[in-house]
Parts: C-alpha cells; structure tokens; sequence
DNA sequence: TGTACATCAGTGAACGCGCGTTCACTGATGTAC
DNA sequence: TGTACATCAGTGAACGCGCGTTCACTGATGTAC
C-alpha cells in the first residue's frame, strides 16, 4: 500500500494537473507563449485562479511544463520515425526532416514556445536540457549509422581552427551516440541541422511567403541536398 | 515655402517621432517585443500616455515602425559590407554572414523582433515586405557576380520537382539582380541562407549552449562550409 | 474496525499593479486676409 | 505688418479590463492508533 497503491487524491492530483498542461497548451496554441495566463486556464477548467498554485508554483514553473512537454513531443516523434527499418542514409534523414517539420505544422504555438525567441521574462531552467537533447540524439545516431555503413564517407575534409575542434570533441563525448563520429562529420551534421530548422522557422514564421507556395516540394528537395552534403557527394 | 521650408511644427514632429521610436526600441531591447508598452514609452519620455497617440495610432502601428526600422537597419548593414571590393565570392558571403550575425548580436530582440517568432496578436501589415527583401537582395546579387565570374559552378545539378522550378522561376521574375540565376544556384543559396538564419537563432535562442563555446570560429566555420556549397565544391 | 487528527483540494476576497484607448480641454503654433 | 481663425501638441481624468499572487477559511480525503 505504498507506491503501487494509489490514493483518489493521488490519481485525482494527477489527472488535474494534465488537465491544466493541456488547457495551458490549447491556450498557448490560440494565442502564443508570452500571453499564457494562468486566470485564463482556470477558468477554463471552471475552477477559482487561486487553486492553480496548488499544482504549479507559479506561472513560469507551467510554462516550464509545457517545454519540456514540448521538448518531449518532438522528441519522440523524431525516435518514432527512426524506428522505421531499412531504408537508405538519405531516406531516413528526410524521414526525420519530415517527422519534426510534421510535428512543427501541427503545433505551430508549440514550435515556436521552444524553437522561437525565448518568453519575455522568463529563465528556462536546467530541467529542459535533457528533454531537448532527445531529438538531437536521434539525429546523431542516424549519423553513425550511416558511418558505419559507408552511406557517409568523409575523405574530403574542410580544415578547421583548434578551438572548434575542442567543442566538437565535447559533443562527441557528451552524446553516447556519436562516439564515431568524425569532427568533419559532425560539423556536416551541424550544417544540415541548421538547415533544419532554419527552413522550418522560416516557413512557420512566415519568411517565404510569396516566394515559396509548395512548401512541401521545396521542404523535401532542400532535404534531399542537405543529406547529400552530409554523405559527402553533391550533384546527381 | 511649400515643400522646402519646414515648420518647427512640423520639425518637432519628426525628431519628436524619432524619440518615441527611440524609446520603444530601448524598451524592445530590454524586455522583448511582446511586452512592448505605450504608457512606458511615454513615461520614459516624460509625456502624458495619451499624448503618443498623436504620433502612432496604435501599438500596433509603433511596433510596425520598430519592424520596419530593424529591417531596414539589417539591410543597409548588408549593403555596407557588400559595397567593400576586391573579395572572392567565399569572402564576400562570409563578410555578408558576418555583417547579418554581428548586427543580430549587437540587436538581439531586434533580431527575435523579425525573425522570432511573431509577436501574439499582432499581424504584420504589407508595409514590412520591401524593408525585408533588401537583405536579400544583396544576396542574390552576390550569387549572381558569382555565377559571372566563374566562382558559382553548377554543372552538378540536383533534380528537382517541377512545382519547385515553378516557385524559382518567380524568384528569378521578381529580383531584378536574379535574373541570370538558374533553379540550382537559386536552391543553392537558399540551402545556405536557411544555414545562416538557422545558425544565428540557435546561437541566440541558446540551442547551442553547453554544445559551442567558441562562436566566432563555429560561424566561420560552418559560413565557409556554406560558401564551398554554394560554389559546387566540397572538401579541400 | 472505528475514531481522532493531519493533510490537502478548492473557495472567495483582496492587494496592487499595468495596460490600451477615448475624451473634453488648454494653450501654443501656423495661415489667410 | 497685424489681426482673426484654424490647426494641432500636450494634458489629465476616466473607462474597463486582466493579470500574478497571497491569505484565511471550509470541507473532504487519508493515516495512525
């Protein structure tokens, strides 16, 4: 009767505090991070303001909820994709383009709360770093895999200054994933990832309007060059 | 005494204007776009709140300056370097990446103002579309003194969907220094301008913390990169 | 198993604050004759 | 050049709103004996 046993207040307090994540996220989704208030979530859940405080500390102790929820959603999306078997380097690569560009589509509030400018005010704390590394290593690992199977060949290498080195160096012992990984490979890495999300933010943020009308055609072919930039061969 | 002669009327309005905007934009730099106040705006500059409305008929209207005059300041930013002569192509991008980060780190929620996420409830009016598209231009006209010069070569075509060529070709119709541009020089550079946009707001919406310390040689390096792509050529 | 006490969810009122915008007014600057 | 009227910058009060957070309280749920 301890911690598999759970009380009707334990389940009670559980479910309650979903129910406001999720009516925080909805009103997130209308109207943006930086107007999130938690008056607003309570009335929409009928209940009286003060009581919030009983699940969250504090306005920002929700929005903290709500990246890391964020952070989490992206990232088993991107895993989920990954899964996916037998496919070549470039497949799952846009696999994964796809699957995060999928994800930003269809919570747009969401995309930006993490990937746009930060909320006034507000001071992330080190609670959302671990959850936002998760898509980051889905990434890496697919990398590596594609080292090992000769998809990635990095014979031409573009030199670079010590000091990147030394950061590259920390990504390849911080990430169990990219043990192998050469500096020019994750350099490769990092250029594509940029490229990443710099297309999705500027699609989503309304950089290409007028000049980009099927973002999909457009998404999918700039994908297509950046795994070939990372494999190492451009052209047909 | 029509057009040429101006009224001190008319010259306190203007430097009165300049002011106000000044002020906004310090306020900008402080706390973000979102929390933008009218009423600080004018405590700050010693008049009465109601008393803005004369020069801005709204918030909205004062934060479509701010967005104007942040566009405006990253393009003749970029003019400015482009006007240097003398440079190979690999110079002349990596002076230009330089020019639009340097200006987003000395500017940072000027930055997040344009190419963050928008501002909730606020929706941008056709007046911000030429202040934008003047960085871009320099862009363009870099590549296309490229591909003049023999530094662009784009033999090695990678095929694309005909949707896509369709949006190109309106890129090609529009910016009058693109004409001579073909779809993959124009895929090309856009690879590498989300590169750089997706570069600078990872570094300034902290995606990259703990991960790059040094800044500097990480840009180089990976605009350098950016630059080998564009040109067709990779590795040493 | 039954009772006494402790814990905790939820209430309702209040504090103190800032916001955008409107309006009727005063007094200085500009313009037409 | 001098006067009469029109324009416009700036004032101060007000409307109506929403916010985060605190606090003393009630009543239901959980726990120890």
């Amino acid at each position: 009767m301890a911690a598999v046993t759970t009380t009707a207040r334990a389940r009670a307090r559980a479910e309650i505090t979903t129910e406001i994540k999720a009516a925080a996220r909805r009103q997130v989704a209308e109207s943006g991070a930086a107007s999130l208030s938690l008056r607003a979530v309570a009335r929409e859940l009928g209940m009286v303001s003060s009581n919030v405080y009983r699940y969250f500390a504090s306005r920002d102790d929700l929005l903290t909820a709500l990246i890391i929820d964020a952070y989490d959603a992206i990232g088993s999306a991107a895993e989920e994709e990954a899964a996916v078997g037998r496919r070549t380097f470039e497949q799952r690569w846009i696999g994964l383009a796809r699957a995060i560009r999928g994800w930003a589509l269809d919570h747009p509030h969401d995309y930006a709360l993490v990937y746009g400018s930060p909320v006034p005010g507000y001071r992330a704390p080190t609670d959302t770093v671990s959850p936002a590394t998760r898509v980051t290593l889905v990434a890496l690992r697919l990398l590596a895999d594609a080292v090992r199977s000769g998809e990635i060949r990095a014979d031409a290498v573009v030199p670079m200054p010590r000091p990147l080195h030394a950061d590259l160096a920390g990504i390849r012992a911080g990430g169990l994933a990219s043990a192998n990984l050469s500096d020019e490979v994750l350099a490769r890495g990092l250029q594509a990832w940029t490229q990443l999300f710099g297309t999705i933010s500027f699609e989503m943020f309304g950089h290409l309007q007028n000049v980009i009308h099927d973002y999909d055609a457009f998404f999918d072919h700039q994908m297509r060059r950046a795994a070939r930039t990372i494999a190492g061969r451009e052209g047909t």
